[in-house]
Parts: structure tokens; sequence; C-alpha cells
DNA sequence: TGAACTATTGGGCGTGATTCCCACGAAGTG
DNA sequence: CACTTCGTGGGAATCACGCCCAATAGTTCA
């Protein structure tokens, strides 16, 4: 990421979703996310699993393969790269959508994004800060990675902080 | 790509079909893809999805496969392929129709393309951004297209159809 | 301990989006 | 000509979402 002037966003938190797909982040998260509009990326990561992003962090994020479509259609050449555009595109557009914070803290979980957490209206998520995002997990997808990753815990710290 | 800066085109959504295979499109997506005029140029992209584009977009689209091949039929490099040439020619003649989008954003698709697509009337399809285009999908067609594109999504599709 | 705040949650309501459904007219058929 | 099919337009019920406020719960500060 960016060096972010922000601090490393952390905890971890049990939420309730509304009956209308309605989750209140922990305002502490809200605006590590968020922008002054109360925009932020959502995204979808992984079966039960969503992210909420600041824009340019999840844009650096997926530069991968498309600041190279950014670069070619402003360019105007194109040639063999329609459809390769198009593919791409396509996932951009599923993966993920930008969505508005309701009242600075209050996100709306989109049609879509609801199937793939998994998660019924009115159930629990586990709200995490993954230090550059926030995830907001199937419970049981949550404890499901945790036993997955917890051990490796010691071994990844070292590396990363090494 | 045109000079105009037009902004990419994202987001999916889940629409119906009326009984007569009309579709309303998103009102955001209408704009995109229509001109002054209201009119669009459908596709046939592949079984089970259809386009939607501007119609200078489609022209670049198209000039930028043409010129290709005219050029290799200029340079005598086409010796044994007339016969797909000419496959190709006949495939470019059912390709793509102009429509208008009617009143309400609202797109009846014509004989030819209902088939192609495969959605029954009054059924549903996925509305999805391609960036440059806007495609309509048949949502079986849509999931496999997301199974092998995003691998990585793998186990949710096991959920989601299961 | 009590008052003042803040965070979180639940729900009302208005507006616009999406559907469902029907009417009208042109075209096609026997 | 009676009857059916299809393209079109639009009315209207329904639904979803944005906006806002009220109630509750939890914390901080005198």
């Amino acid at each position: 990421m960016p060096a972010p002037p922000d601090a490393f966003i952390t905890g971890e938190f049990r939420r309730a979703l509304d009956d209308r797909f309605r989750l209140t982040l922990p305002q502490e998260f809200a605006s590590l996310v968020a922008d002054d509009a109360s925009q932020t990326i959502l995204a979808k990561e992984c079966s039960g699993c969503l992210s909420l992003w600041k824009a340019a962090d999840w844009r650096v994020r997926m530069d991968d393969g498309m600041s190279l479509i950014r670069e070619k259609i402003r360019t105007g050449r194109m040639e063999q790269r329609w459809t390769e555009v198009q593919r791409l595109g396509r996932l951009l557009s599923t993966r993920s959508t930008e969505v508005k914070l309701a009242n600075r803290a209050r996100l709306l979980i989109p049609e879509g994004f609801r199937e793939f957490l998994g998660v019924e209206k009115g159930g629990d998520v586990m709200v995490i800060g993954a230090v550059v995002c926030v995830e907001i997990w199937h419970p049981e997808a949550w404890l499901n990675q945790l036993r997955e990753d917890m051990p490796g815990f010691g071994e990844l710290f070292k590396e990363l902080s090494g």
C-alpha cells in the first residue's frame, strides 16, 4: 500500500446485520476506509468474506490489469485487446463496487454481495481490521480462516516485520 | 476508443425480461451505451451473452478487426483460409443489429437474439458493465464464465449453485 | 452517582426504480 | 372478416434505498 499516513486498521468485532442488510461499522473503522464523502470500495474477497477499502488503496491493489486498460483506452490503441478489456472489465464489475456509508458508518450491503457473504438478514458477521482494509466475515468462514492461518502467525509476523 | 472520455461502464445487476422479451436497463447504463436518439448496437458475444455498444465504439471495434483481415488479404497471406473468411463474413451479418431503446430505457430483444441468449420470456438475466460495453448474460452462462475467469472464487460457486 | 455524550440499532417515510399487467394498433392467417 | 400474434406505450402496485429521527446501551466526566 502507498505509505498511508493512516493508522493500521486493527481490531475484531462481532456485529449483526439489519433486516435490511445494513451493517454499522465500528466508528473507528469507518473513518479509516471512507473518504470525506463517506465513499468506500466494497470488494469480494473469497466466499464468506467481503472487504472495505479506501478508493485510492483499492486502485493500487487492482493495478495489475486495470491500469493497463486505462492506458490502452486513453491512447486509443486497443487493436486486438477488445475482448481482453471486456473480460477484465467484467471481472472488475463483479468483484467490487463503490458504496456510500450512511450516517458516516452505516453500510448497506448491495445485492450480489449479500449472497457472496452468505449471511442471512439479521445474522451476525465478524468485522476485522486487516491493517490495510476492513474485512467482513461470515462467522463460520472466519473461524475456518483462523484455524487455518493461526498456526502460521508467528512465522508470518517474523517474515513481514523482519 | 473514441476521444470522449466516457466513464468506465461498471456494475452488476440482475434483471427480469418482461413477457414480451423486453429488458429495462439500469438507467445508469442506458445513457452510456445509447446515443441521443436512443440508438445502440446489440451484438452476440457468445452463447448466453449479448452486448450493447455505443455505435461509435462498435464501429471502431469492428474496424480494428477488419483492418487486420483486410491487411492479410491484401498481402496475400490468406491462401488456404478463404472458406474461413467466408464464414467470418457470414457471421458478421448476424452478429449485430442496431436497436432503439424505447420509453423507459426499455430494450426489445429481437428474434434471433433471444434464442442466442437462451432466456425464456419473463426469465432473469444478469446485466454487467464491461467497461467498454454492457453485457447481458444468461444467469447460468454468467456463472460458468466466472468459474472460468475467477478460479479463485471456486468455492463460492459450489455454495451458490448447490 | 448522575448528567452528558457517543455509538449502535431499529424503524418511518418519501422518492424513484422495477415489475406486473393491460390496452391499442399493425401485421399475419385461414 | 374474425381471430391471433407481436411491438409499443403506459398505468399502477410493489419494492428498495436514502434520509432522518427516536430509543437503547455504553462511556466519560464532573
